[in-house]
DNA sequence: AATTTTGTGCTACCTTCGCAGGACAAACCG
DNA sequence: CGGTTTGTCCTGCGAAGGTAGCACAAAATT
């Protein structure tokens, strides 16, 4: 499964954001330190506290200096339904040995396809 | 529904790549013109056609000077329970208020959620 | 009260990447 | 054959964003 390395700010927010959003971290629920995340992903800590800063611009997430940061109560998680899908999805996918990535790029393609989404604006 | 304006070379790519997966581009099928691509996203030639490159590099597309560019005979589609799961979730996810970039994240999230994916390399 | 933890801020540097817009060669079409 | 289409290549430019490393303030911990 190919994992590439995550180096932007932006995915390590979506990181923690879908972890969020799909249940995988609950209501009180402390995150690692920036300094701990930036260690981990091999990035700098100006780079995780980005990421930090911006899930809590979201509200996702509440932070207090020497007490870390934690996930927000009542950050809205998607509902069960489309959790499950998601689950059933990735399952799927993987077993057809597709990628995330070319997963992500069916879902994009997908979405909306009788609207208007990705078209031109 | 937040369908925010495309501007990187890997954003393009990515849009028709999941257009060939999802088998909403069929075989030997044309793609709009370099300079068209670039017109229709707002984008410098130079940038429509990089992700062309790319999507030639992966075998999905056939490039010939002066005819154009289309679908490689026998790309690789996703088989057809994947892009079923796909629509289902991206239905169930819309009409539950939730982008596609959370739901996006929310893959990420699941994906291969008791294997080692997403855990930092 | 003293120490440690933790998020934040800062500077200077460097790499990546998109942009404009022009030029070119190959192959298509009439 | 001649004009046109189309992908490719080039230069110079600027913006965006990640990096390292250190300093700082506030709150937690002891």
């Amino acid at each position: 499964m190919t994992t590439p390395v995550i180096r932007s700010a932006e995915e390590i927010t979506q990181l923690f954001r879908g972890a969020i959003r799909a249940g995988q971290l609950g209501d009180g629920e402390r995150l690692p330190t920036v300094r701990q995340t930036a260690r981990d992903f091999h990035i700098a800590q100006a780079t995780a506290a980005k990421a930090y800063k911006t899930l809590e611009q979201e509200g996702l997430v509440v932070t207090r200096t020497a007490a870390g940061t934690r996930v927000a109560p009542g950050a809205s998680r998607a509902p069960q339904a489309v959790v499950q899908l998601a689950r059933a999805l990735a399952e799927s996918a993987d077993a057809a040995q597709i990628t995330v990535d070319d997963t992500i790029a069916i879902i994009r393609a997908v979405w909306g396809a009788d609207e208007t989404a990705n078209l031109p604006g």
